[in-house]
RNA sequence: CGGGCUGUGGCGCAGUCUGGUUAGCGCGUCCGUCUGGGGGACGGAAGGUCGUGAGUUCGAAUCUCGCCAGCCCGACCA
């Protein structure tokens, strides 16, 4: 993309309503407006960060065998009754009613709507295990929205929910999410830790939200902060493996670390003192095991191999797509602006023209930039006849993770500049050499 | 929803207390010249129903009342 034809808003002074980092870098990179409290338009920057995490997101739940769809947002009322949940929820619920005078309600979950689906098409045990997820805008009519994305009232989710014939299957599928989440914030340059949790309106007793470790976070966190070093790395996981898939979960989970919710006082004090940490933390997702909570009410029910009618156990599983931009913002960010991880950059890279209209400055960085796109990369090229100084700050800001520099000092002596956003190092070099680099870096990515 | 506060060009603000010609400033935008490796300089220009409705007054951004929107703290929540 060249900068001259995109439509990138940036401001250099941060508008009054935003108070923590990610909402005023959100703000200044040009990447969201406010339309209404809770509510956001997404301008192109910021969209192309929420594509790169449903990305991802899609791609580890393929992983995992799970399976997509696309439910609506807007969902009659009688399911939510048949579930008890309608007089349940509460005024968070945004309740609509159409020219027929029809109760429907803009969807704050999707457990109802999944089941009826469920049980619409499913009533062998032969049809399990499944699950299905989607990702799609919810609202939650918050009384007070705030922190930007993090904390609105209309937000993209993944939720997903398996169905299987008892529950240890269910449980399976339980730790295959939980791997499956560990993997996609992994991927998003985040380290999320599983904690033990409360379920809340969701029910069920078998839950684990995935907190990011950040000074502005909503809960209360208590830690070792040994599990902070565990990484998934390049491992292969057989999701299929039952047994494999759960050491993986034991491992992450066997030491402490809870949300004041269900923080233990007494475990806590058995964590070595050096290791004991408290702290603030972004809840970025949470998965569910919930038996027959929604199946016995709403009669999801198959056969099982003995020809008896049995509900299924179910769980449901989500994870905060839009309040995750916020979540790495807080995670990632210095005081010039956002530092994406490569994982979920809007560009690959930045080009910058420190003199745009010389002849020979041009045409190096048309070179990189057709370069680079033939690389199957994305470079952002600032063709604009800004400033060097402009032009950077404008880099910083919107935080792209490699900066290509290119100015005719550098290119007498045959050089352009390859710089890290995170750790501001620069190495100057050939330019076929920064697009065989920059290739390398993304190669894994 | 309780408490606190704010609405003035695209953004950040002054002016309001103490009513009085054409409502200012910085940034940004546009044009020109000089510049050119970390938000440059100079010259010129465009852009405002002062959130909104009613009232007081000779006269309202400024005073009074209502309404709307938004922000912060709390309770609530992913």
């Amino acid at each position: 993309m060249r900068l001259s034809r995109y439509f990138l808003p940036v401001l250099k002074e941060t508008p009054s309503e935003a108070q923590i980092v990610s909402h005023r870098l959100m703000l200044r990179a040009g990447m969201i407006k406010q339309q209404a409290a809770g509510i956001y338009s997404w301008l192109p920057l910021g969209y192309r960060v929420l594509r790169r995490i449903e990305a991802i997101v899609h791609e580890e739940q393929a992983r995992a065998g799970h399976i997509p769809l696309l439910m609506p947002t807007l969902q009659p009322a009688d399911l939510w009754q048949e579930s008890g949940r309608y007089d349940a929820y509460g005024p968070e619920m945004l309740r609509i009613r159409d020219r027929h005078k029809r109760d429907l309600l803009y969807g704050p979950t999707n457990e109802e709507m999944i089941t009826d689906i469920f049980r619409s098409h499913v009533s062998s045990y032969k049809d399990l295990p499944l699950t299905l997820y989607h990702i799609q805008w919810k609202f939650r009519d918050e009384i007070r929205p705030r922190f930007g994305i993090m904390r609105g009232r209309e937000f993209l989710m993944k939720d997903g929910y398996n169905f299987d014939i008892d529950k240890d299957a269910a449980l399976h599928a339980y730790n295959r999410h939980m791997v499956s989440y560990l993997r996609s914030y992994e991927r998003m340059g985040l380290t999320a830790i599983p904690m033990r949790a409360a379920s809340g309106p969701i029910g069920g007793d078998n839950t684990h939200e995935f907190l990011v470790l950040a000074q502005t976070g909503e809960s209360e966190v208590f830690y070792d902060d040994r599990v902070t070093g565990l990484k998934l790395g390049a491992r292969d996981v057989d999701y299929d493996d039952r047994d494999q898939v759960a050491a993986v979960c034991g491992e992450f989970t066997s030491l402490y670390a809870r949300t004041d919710e269900t923080h233990d006082e007494a475990a806590f004090a058995d964590v070595p003192e050096a290791h004991r940490k408290v702290g603030r933390g972004i809840e970025v997702g949470q998965i569910f095991y919930f038996a027959t909570k929604y199946s016995e009410p709403m009669g999801a029910v198959v056969v099982n191999d003995k020809g008896e009618r049995v509900p299924v156990h179910m769980g449901s599983h989500g994870i905060g797509v839009s309040r995750l931009l916020g979540a790495i913002i807080e995670a990632s960010h210095d005081d010039r602006g956002i530092i994406w991880p490569e994982g979920v950059t809007p560009f690959h890279a930045g080009i910058v023209n420190l003199r745009q209209g010389d002849a020979a400055t041009d045409a190096a960085c048309e070179g990189l930039y057709g370069a680079l796109k033939a690389r199957g990369l994305e470079p952002l090229y600032d063709d604009t006849s800004e400033r060097a100084g402009a032009k950077f700050a404008t880099q910083d800001l919107i935080g792209l993770p490699w900066r290509v520099t290119v100015g005719p000092r550098g290119l007498a002596a045959g050089k352009v500049e390859l710089t890290s956003r995170r750790t501001g190092e620069s190495e100057e070099m050939s330019p076929e050499a920064a697009v065989a680099r920059l290739a390398e870096i993304y190669d894994g990515v």
